[in-house]
DNA sequence: CTGAAAGCGCTTACAG
DNA sequence: CTGAAAGCGCTTACAG
């Protein structure tokens, strides 16, 4: 294998200096373009790219977000969240856009995680993208922003106002599912899902359904209300706990499209027919919610923004211009388990 | 923000020269054991950390490899296959178990993508993972291996032998799903996926399903196989052209879920029951496919074992050691939609 | 066991 | 417009 070539080797044959190839393959105006192009030709026929550890180091930035994913540890099983690759996918996309690449790494694995990238010059700014619970992260963001760390959060409004999140609004995709089943005629209202602040978006998710009730007059009964993780078998356990208490209901809305499922087995096993006797409505879209059976009425979002929000605000924290914490909006995508007519 | 310790820094604070705290902090025996852990305390009180780039320099190495996924560009709405999700997840897990950093990136994005990495030192070596048709990137593969780049790519075995591919035993996979459906009785089969050499995994999927057919002494009708990309229309779609042929079967193999859910779909409007009339086995296991009614009966790839195979081929090619091309056998998850008794 | 020194390959003031 | 030179922060022979 032929060495790898070095701008000293492009001076060489251009017969320029060093100085002089390195302005024209960043075309520096201060470079004559006859002279550029004769250097490009050069470094394009010697396959020469510039090396980034060298630029890196004399430049001190690294052109590379890192983005770490902060997943439960329970499903470990190479088992993603789907949403978090519709998020990482968008993520990837703006991020070559900006010209920046992309570090991938899951927190599992790196005890020091808080401080790998970016103390090491390898990133420029850390992107976190978790589901829910950043409680048990608290103080690893804390000393992230002792450290002035670059960084990032997906997800709800953190209490440290100091931290820079971006997530979608939950609050009001809770109000649009319920809005639209109370729109269908249904009265009595369950809801599966977390409703402590140890699960902020599940909260959030939470208060949008019970501001919706209450904006049409509906009763809030907490009874209603039966935590679950986002895991299929959490949400037909849920059901399940429903139906022993003996609650009566005709819609029911599940802070993730998996708990939704799972509820209508459950429901689907003690002969409730879906949507006619309960109406379900979940939340995140994910692929399997349209071949869900009945296709899963969810409140969706728009992960293709929220990847390019999240990075824009990351560039715009490192380059030491405004940024605030952002709120996407949400959408309802009408299938089936709601009861309304669409396909 | 206090600018960022250096190795001088401890140097200066622990009264030793910056070689003796590389040392040190390379765990060297040639530093003395208290020297060694003085330097390391101070190192931590400082959040020192090395800088990745000036190290990478030094070494000529950057501990990072890279992952290319190439996609069909047909998908970009942040829809990426979940198979690629979970070879994703294994990969990330594996390389960080190496020690190694990963960089993720789009083909689609980087028109230049074959130099990117390796060559600016970035990356110590390359993973390319696609879906089937590399004959795309026939070129490019080629201009890899010129400039020897360290590189793996999974799928099907390459024509060009220089090329290291890792991937699952795609013919074996053929094999058992056919066998499995012989075994319940099944006798006239019609097989949904492209079987050309343009779509490698397919094509062998698809021998592998003539072999067993063969050996069974069962009839190879080319008539039933129909070319489908891996989506649910495009199943949907071939499933009605082969009824509109008024071909007859009873059993079905689809290169992919995707193509068997949506064969599914167009049997069932057909008014043909599924496992009763058509028995249905799939490709891939995807999250969606035990949501499917009837859950799909599917050939399973170890993605946990691929990603580990693929990563530990790599770091062998990267550092010269011996290197083949493997294959990874694929498992059959039995559900309903064969037929069998399994929920 | 430790230190002084070279050098990895760039970028960018500085001097023309 | 161009070149000579410094320096980014490490690692590692070399000399003790």
């Amino acid at each position: 294998m032929a060495a790898k070539a070095t701008s000293i080797d492009i001076a060489y044959r251009a017969g320029v200096s060093q100085s002089t190839v390195s302005r024209a393959l960043r075309n520096s105006p201060l470079v004559s373009p006859e002279t550029r192009e004769r250097i490009k030709a050069i470094a394009r026929e010697l396959n020469y790219k510039v090396d980034k550890n060298a630029s890196n180091l004399r430049t001190q930035n690294s052109h590379t977000l890192a983005l770490l994913l902060c997943e439960d540890p329970t499903n470990d099983d190479s088992l993603i969240n789907p949403f978090f690759l519709s998020m990482l996918g968008s993520i990837t996309r703006a991020t070559a856009r900006q010209g920046y690449d992309l570090l991938v790494s899951f927190q599992q694995l790196s005890e020091d995680w808080h401080a790998d990238y970016e103390d090491s010059n390898k990133a420029d700014g850390i992107i976190l993208l978790g589901y829910g619970d950043y409680m048990d992260y608290e103080q690893k963001l804390e000393k992230l922003l002792a450290q002035n760390t670059h960084f990032v959060i997906w997800g709800a409004e953190h209490n440290n106002k100091s931290v820079l999140s971006i997530g979608c609004d939950n609050v009001q995709g809770g109000v649009i599912a319920t809005e639209h089943l109370i729109g269908l005629g249904r009265k009595e209202f369950a809801f599966l899902g977390g409703a402590s602040s140890h699960c902020p978006e599940f909260r959030d998710r939470y208060l949008g359904h019970c501001k919706a009730l209450k904006a049409a007059g509906l009763v809030v009964d907490k009874r209603r209300q039966i935590d679950a993780i986002s895991t299929e078998a959490s949400g037909y356990e849920a059901a399940q706990q429903l139906l022993k208490k003996g609650m009566v209901f005709d819609a029911l809305f599940a802070a993730s499209d998996l708990i939704a499922i799972g509820a209508i087995r459950a429901l689907k096993e003690q002969g409730i027919a879906v949507p006619e006797d309960v109406a379900v409505v979940g939340y995140d879209d994910i692929p399997v919610a349209s071949f869900a059976n009945p296709p899963l009425t969810t409140v969706k979002q728009n992960t293709q923004l929220a990847g390019e929000i999240l990075v824009e605000s990351l560039l715009r924290l490192i380059l030491g211009k405004e940024v605030s914490t952002q709120l996407i909006p949400t959408s309802l995508v009408v299938r089936r388990s709601c009861g309304a007519g669409a396909a």
